[in-house]
DNA sequence: AATGAATGAGTATTCATTCAT
DNA sequence: TATGAATGAATACTCATTCAT
């Protein structure tokens, strides 16, 4: 990405965490991007059109903590108990961002652009699940891919969840935690010899 | 709810789904409910305040179809079925809404919120797990109401999910349906007897 | 007056106050006086018409202060001190209404009211003046209600230059009326004995 | 000053003169500077805040009329009449301004700012009291600055009293003018030789 | 490419006033 | 007389976008 763009984006990130969806402007990004008011025009057409700009780092930003926190030699389950881990933490970290990406891009019809920026790291998730069906620790019917989506999407939704509760209740996430990892694999049908 | 506070809440909902997220006034709302103006602000003190009550009526909207549509004496494993039809159909008609109240409630600290007004719906899905628990339709160590919220985040961001593609497209939304299913089933351990 | 009227009046003062010029409204007013708002226009056809009624209770207010710190047998000298104290305190304590009394009764053209209402002040002062020259403490050719006018505007301009500076300030204060006495004093030739 | 601001501030003045205290807008003033909306907003932070800036302006017409109508050779006395003149002629031409500055300052805690913006008028009159004591034509401990500022207290609450009255009827503001001559030599003690 | 002053359409909110009870 | 819910006109202020430099 050009890097004033990038700058761009960056800094628009860090706007909506700060100030919040609603009073989020324009002039703040610029400003905290170091450049004019005009030059935001060069590079964006309009206020929302940084959306999909942002999704995607925001994506680039999860599969860079995937490579580093994810170990691809270790048993699934074990990987699938750090995806748990990698999706609470960012859901409760970028909640606002992620509602705002929805939101505007939705505003804008650009909600399909939502697919193809996702599609990197349901790859990412999909190949976890492929290996781990050719290791047997998953049944062998699933569409790895498909199932990438339903899984990710599956932990979004309970970290989520956690939030409508008292956000600082650190035992309503674990046992969140605890049950959605239980829930994915039966679901997946991971260890079932243990059963 | 008061007479005139459902008029305004029932027209909001309508004005926000025709003008959008971004383009909605509490001018179309207050024509649409038939008052004036500041009336609208004797019974919501700002325009995001209407959120919670939107959210209330839409969950209220859910429940009745849900009692319309489901058969709970019917097996379990059709009922889920039937939830997954209801979800999706939901999530299609009102995904701008569902966004709006979740930004609209999030901009306002109003996301505990959230839990009140879910609330009779996770209760209602953990009755039926309930009641499947009781005819072994599914596992036994599942906590029914927390399974619920799971149960049903995973379909709505399945759900979502789809229509974030053609939406025209009726067989992705078929195939999302059967995968869910398939997904849900397999968490739940519906056809126990199949291993 | 009528009760109500007068309780909607004080009530009006103490809003005045408490809020400031611009933050005051009908709804605080009738709140303080624990009327309903609709009562208020039984008694008022406006919001600015309870001008001239706030000034002449202010008035009154002043002229019962009098009576009570006033020896009017006392020595003038002794009379004028206690008038510069008292206009002192009195401005300072309302200058927002006496401000606002000002801007009201101007915008409805009420202001030839003022004079009805501050006469009995200007007779009261001037009642003190007529008897100072009857002792030959003052200059015989001076018309006692039109220098009462004269020398109560000098002190509560005095008093309102006060309040330029730093309000804290007592010494400046005292200053000011040790100025505006001397000046008052030469120019009613109080101390003739001196020249 | 800025040359926009300066349009913005002469319009603002223009404005709260024909459309009276009240209905005064925003958007009459930015119509008069040949400007928008929201240039006015790049100089002033608030409707309010324009006083300080109007009041400026006024003063630097009053000093501007004072060197055009002063002759400062000529025997204080005479000047004393001049200044008369001058502070009778703006406060008939300009009450509505100076009542509106004075409310729009103190609402806007600007008050102090007053002190800054006389300072010049004060010092202007003072020069003028600081000769006269030098020709010994008034009296020697008066500390001229202070005394300027009592004088033009009443002068100016003089100018006010009259045009509370009938506006139209000269013979009044003349007879006030006399009355406040007098008041205002003796206070001096200008003429001492008659006594 | 970059600037940032200027634009002006757009809208939430307030509050004096009314009127059916 | 008294009420207070309802009214709706009126306006300060914001901010995405433009364009001359």
């Amino acid at each position: 990405m050009d890097d004033k763009k990038r700058m761009i984006t960056l800094s628009a990130i860090d706007v909506f965490q700060q100030k919040g969806i609603e009073k989020a402007t324009v002039s703040d990004i610029v400003k905290g991007a170091g450049i004019a008011q005009g030059t935001f025009y060069l590079y964006f057409p309009s206020k929302l059109s940084v959306m999909p700009a942002i999704a995607e780092v925001m994506i680039e930003k999860t599969i860079k903590t995937f490579h580093q926190k994810m170990n691809v030699n270790s048993p699934f389950i074990e990987q699938l108990e750090k995806l748990v881990e990698i999706v609470f933490d960012y859901t409760n970290t970028y909640r606002d961002i992620y509602a705002l990406i929805y939101v505007g891009m939705g505003t804008n019809r650009q909600l399909h652009e939502w697919e193809r920026i996702y599609d990197p790291y349901y790859n990412l998730v999909g190949d976890i699940l492929e290996k781990a069906q050719e290791n047997n620790e998953i049944r062998q019917q699933l569409q790895p891919k498909h199932t990438a989506a339903l899984l990710i999407g599956l932990i979004e939704s309970a970290a989520e969840q956690t939030y409508f509760y008292d956000m600082q209740d650190d035992r309503i996430a674990q046992q969140k935690k605890i049950e959605v990892l239980d829930f994915a694999e039966h679901a997946l049908l991971v260890r079932n010899e243990l059963r």
